[in-house]
DNA sequence: ATCTGTCCCTGGACGC
DNA sequence: TGCGTCCAGGGACAGA
């Protein structure tokens, strides 16, 4: 699932694929809970607009126009946001997959699940929005608007403090793993971030917000951010359908400690990692390195 | 104000 | 082989 270095990761490689250029037209499938602007006001907006930057927020990233429009695109769950000259398997269905040959998996043509696609005055490549769940969201936004989805972020997670966490912390009774989540504290951090960053910092998912010390936030906020700039580097997690533009799979899923290893052996000290729900969430830790 | 549960969606894994 | 059931989960929302 895409999380804050998986969407950095996108922008770092799609925004040369975006910026400067003109947009000559739009694909989109049916309206749909996807859309929050409808397929037919993209599709009439957006024709001869030219992006000039792209910037994430948070897991958001907001495409700016040339005439202040600013096109905001979520990834969700299964969303994929690459370049028409990519391939991957991850980019097909298992069954579509088995009923082709190699050579015909190798051309990943828009499918049902390709709900935006923009084509340039200069043609290829063409930048496409794919998204399998519908998780994911596309929104106008007019000249000079925002929306409650962006004023609503916290700090970026890169920038996570101990303190600011500490002081979010305070007289609140959820599970720490769910004040993580919660994007209002640190935007950008998901169901496996939260994960590997609360193994780093020894500090059991469950434990109620209120009862994590200064300290342990310092240390909850350090290993958030290097398990965030870890995983940039290495591309992101591609666990289920995460690419990048280019079709490549990220790897951060090899050194990742507790997420999905339900049961595997733990990285430190070799004790079964466990599996519990919270918020209905999975959370994945260490029984022995986490208290 | 805070917290919990429900819902949106589809494909893959699993059991019979 | 094929069908049914469960699970994955970001974020908006309703209701306690």
């Amino acid at each position: 699932m895409p999380e804050l270095p998986e969407v950095e990761v996108t922008r770092r490689r799609i925004a040369p694929l975006l910026v400067g250029r003109r947009i000559a037209r739009v694909q989109t499938t049916a309206p749909s809970y996807f859309y929050l602007t409808p397929p037919d006001r993209l599709k009439s907006e957006l024709a001869g607009r030219q992006v000039r930057a792209l910037e994430r927020r948070g897991k958001y990233l907001l495409a700016e126009l040339d005439d202040g429009r600013r096109l905001l695109l979520h990834l969700g769950m299964t969303g994929q946001l690459y370049s028409s000259r990519a391939t991957s398997v991850r980019l097909l269905s298992a069954s579509r997959r088995a009923s082709l040959s190699p050579e015909e998996q190798l051309v990943c043509e828009p499918d049902e699940h390709t709900h935006l696609e923009l084509i340039f005055e200069d043609g290829e490549p063409t930048v496409r929005f794919r998204d399998v769940r519908k998780f994911g969201k596309v929104l106008l936004l007019e000249p000079g608007h925002s929306d409650p989805r962006l004023d609503r972020l916290g700090t970026d997670a890169l920038d996570a403090s101990g303190d600011a966490l500490f002081a979010a912390c305070r007289k609140r009774k959820i599970a720490i793993k769910s004040l993580l989540l919660d994007q209002k504290v640190f935007a950008g951090v998901g169901n496996i971030y939260a994960d590997e960053a609360l193994f780093l910092a020894g500090i059991r998912p469950r434990r109620s917000a209120q009862r994590v010390t200064l300290r342990e936030c310092a240390a909850i906020a350090d290993a958030l951010r290097r398990v965030l700039e870890r995983s940039i580097e290495t591309g992101g997690s591609s666990i289920q359908d995460f690419i990048g533009p280019d079709g490549h799979d990220g790897h951060y899923q090899d050194e990742r400690c507790v997420y999905a290893r339900t049961g595997l052996p733990c990285r430190r000290c070799a004790e079964p990692v466990k599996k519990i729900i919270i918020g209905q969430r999975s959370s994945h830790y260490c029984a022995r390195c986490q208290r």
